[in-house]
DNA sequence: TAGATTGTTAATCGATTAACAATC
DNA sequence: TAGATTGTTAATCGATTAACAATC
């Protein structure tokens, strides 16, 4: 453990912390931040999880992973957790982004992205369509897709959106890892080889709706 | 185990499936699929999880969950494997599905929804802007939210896609759950709360952006 | 028949939940 | 101090993988 001042700081422990861990982090944060906006300066694990409906010592496994943040008998600052969540989560250093395909998801991620209040950014939009290149989605200018690997190098980009039809997302994800990408959320429905240390999360719609599909069975 | 002809056909088990195994069934029938427009008549589950990066040992036990349709020493015959599951998900009948929230983001899942050739179709889309009520997606006209309840009943729809900002999701559920939808995609970064029984999936883009985040620090 | 591959049981692995000593 | 709540260990639960008899 690292600590800095008396109270244990951003310790990630040389264990492998679950992916489900690092998933709820998001709705963790999201729910401090409501908290601090309305006022509420101390929270207990019971409380978190009644909010979220989640078991209380789940909530404490997970933040365990990362140090000692809370108080006994009293519970975790919510100021001070919500600070050392968005640590975790890298959300303090400025992440570029880079989505690849401006269709009609693609461009609708753009704007949801620049709509809503999140640290991480979209900074560069690709398409290969010339009828694409050079348009506008909101601040951003599509760039042309054959200059992937130049920009993605230059802005140092370590995260990517695919966005592209299943059959270009392969060659898409190749150009992006050898250029440096390391973290990909993937909306075209295929499965993507990847280097060894490449993270990769699936989020297809299409496959989304047809499981959906059946729990509306009855 | 129900029988037709001697072969085993969605024979159900009375044992819960795991919601794991529901999401694998459309990566399965995708990749069926692609099998048999490139003249695959059978695969083995060894073959199969070389191509879809799964432990075949994994691909039996899922498909067992619904019954015995492979040939011991032989494989699954792949237009019959790829109706099965077809079948399983309900993919046969026609399911209407409900979109509220006709933003950039619901907009865009229309649109693709309208564009992939995916046998669950958005059907109804609601929103409660006066500007966007009449407006055109596609094929679709955008419907008032105030007439909800009354069309998800009509058209006797039971499943839905949440596209609305965080503080108006819970409410459209409640609208919708009480109309008789029972399976819930839900796009709104907020947690819901659904009558036993309705199946609610959680698909928040900027959680994912947040806890993509993390693995892209290094 | 010999080789291959299923369906299923058993073993393993990992994640969630319960319990509780430590302590604010 | 008494009551509350953490951090952590142990127990439970569930999902994945390995192993193998059954059999095509």
């Amino acid at each position: 453990l690292i600590h800095i001042g008396g109270i244990a700081v951003l310790s990630i422990k040389n264990t492998r912390i679950p992916d489900a861990v690092i998933r709820r982090l998001p709705v963790y944060l999201r729910h401090l931040e409501q908290l601090l906006a309305s006022g509420v300066a101390v929270v207990s694990s019971q409380e978190l999880g009644d909010d979220l409906d989640a078991n209380p010592a789940q909530i404490r496994k997970d933040l365990a992973y990362f140090g000692e943040f809370g108080r006994k008998g009293v519970g975790y600052d919510v100021r001070q957790l919500k600070t050392i969540i968005a640590d975790i989560l890298g959300l303090n250093r400025q992440q570029a982004v880079a989505l690849v395909g401006a269709g009609h998801l693609g461009t609708a991620l753009c704007h949801h992205n620049q709509q809503v209040d999140s640290p991480i950014r979209i900074t560069h939009v690709f398409d290969a369509d010339p009828a694409k290149i050079g348009t506008r989605i909101g601040s951003l200018t599509v760039l042309d897709a054959r200059d992937l690997e130049f920009e993605v190098r230059r802005a140092q980009i370590r995260m990517a959106i695919i966005a592209v039809p299943a059959d270009a997302a392969q060659p898409v994800v190749d150009r992006l890892t050898s250029a440096g990408v390391v973290a990909l959320l993937n909306f075209a429905p295929v499965s993507l080889r990847v280097p060894e240390g490449v993270y990769v999360r699936h989020a297809d719609f299409t496959s989304e709706l047809l499981s959906l599909a059946y729990y509306a069975q009855r």
